[in-house]
DNA sequence: TGCCATTTTTGACGCTTCGTCAAAAATGGT
DNA sequence: ACCATTTTTGACGAAGCGTCAAAAATGGCA
């Protein structure tokens, strides 16, 4: 008998398969459709067992959520490599940004049932944390590049300024970008059609107000996003 | 005895009355913590009768969301009065937008519970519509001063971006600020006191991006801000 | 004032979901 | 085969939702 047993192999495994399942209930019937009893029904085990790995619902869709950050840290982690400027690897970076939001749309569901302050509340402190390292990890990535524009030259930040505060904005408009467009009838009201295009455009904006080398207007970083996607994401599916 | 008699008064007035009580659990309590039986009991009714005025809880919620972007449509019909050129008048809009989202802190609390899609269903959608039409009355406002800033020729748009995509980005930047400003831990990690301000600076940059004069390089809209708040928002209180 | 048709309010009820915990089942060491 | 320990189970109490038949209030009229 191997010093792991196959019932310990089965009980390691577990909070992986309920999060499986979970992300399966919520992709269909989102938060008040998830419940602990079709969680353990579609299982097959029962409710309480589920209560041995997460201590509520909440605490389940928090950790679903660090999942899916783990799995944007890793192609934050491929799209930095791009080989380029520094402005057109933060391009890369958007370019990421933008296949994690597609590729992985419950993500932002997530993210949107666990901005509210009532259901976060109910988490432990612990995965918290876990969600905090996994953002910054990101956010850490991101402000490399900022550092990096700025010993390569083609970005000088006024003194006020801090590299983490451009990560900030570049933060806002894709968060609130995104939200604004899944969760909006406005937004066809206003008569835009492709949302991933205009929070591309956005940022691009955003970092040609902050004077970053080569502006938008002298290098086509749509063209660059194109080239991320077949140099380095070919793996996600066309669009 | 009046056409309109003193019982009817009290039922035509009961929804903002439920409204205000509803307000106050959701200010303490959010949205977990709001419910039928505690908004009966504060209100001094049976929960029947809460039911004769919405059809659930959460349409009780989507109608405070409505009520308070009421107000901010009236702060910005002020703010867009105020006297000087178009991007100074974005700029009296961004104090709006800030003045609004620190006096009426339950809205944006609201809006992302809204922005849960499974949430969201289940009101119906006449009320979905008049939110949809309160934000659009914003957005006509602010789309509004981009024509404005074209018109007056400080802004010259690329030929492929609409002023509402302009709109788009500022209501991102905004949106997405707020949000991550409030909800998370995140924030104090990257060293963010100033959430707000960052949340101008980040405004202007992108207006910056487009090119509109005078940009904030050349005029400072941070004393532009504090004119607005003394001329046009002096019934706000200081912060 | 008293009567009664109509409107409005009430709160007990059935249903769903949560999280718990004592009892039952499974495990694995001897 | 036995039994101490670990794990699973699902019935249960609590809480909240939305409903609806019964009760109460209203207001027009004699």
């Amino acid at each position: 008998m191997s010093t792991v047993t196959k019932k310990q192999r089965e009980i390691i495994d577990r909070p992986r398969q309920i999060l499986r399942v979970s992300r399966d209930i919520f992709r269909k019937r989102g938060y008040l459709g998830l419940n602990m009893d079709r969680i353990a029904e579609q299982m097959g085990i029962a409710k309480g067992t589920i209560y041995q790995h997460f201590k509520n619902k909440e605490e389940v869709i928090l950790a679903m959520a660090v999942e899916t950050l783990e799995k944007r840290i890793a192609m934050f982690e491929r799209a930095v490599l791009f080989q380029g400027c520094a402005r057109s690897r933060m391009a890369a970076m958007g370019c990421a940004a933008e296949l994690f939001v597609i590729n992985f749309p419950d993500h932002f569901e997530l993210e949107k049932v666990l901005s509210c302050s009532s259901i976060i509340e109910k988490t432990s402190e612990k995965l918290q944390t876990a969600k905090t390292v996994a953002e910054m990890r990101c956010i850490s990535l991101v402000a490399g590049l900022v550092r990096d524009g700025i010993a390569s030259g083609g970005l000088s930040l006024p003194n006020d300024f801090k590299p983490d505060q451009v990560v900030f904005g570049l933060w806002s408009i894709s968060y609130g970008g995104y939200s604004i467009m899944e969760s909006q009838e406005t937004l066809k009201q206003m008569g835009i059609e492709n949302g991933f295009r205009l929070v591309r455009d956005m940022n691009n904006k955003l970092l040609d107000g902050f004077g970053w080398k080569p502006l938008s207007s002298e290098l086509d970083y749509n063209a660059i996003f194109d080239e991320v996607r077949t140099l380095i994401f070919s793996d996600f599916p066309k669009p």
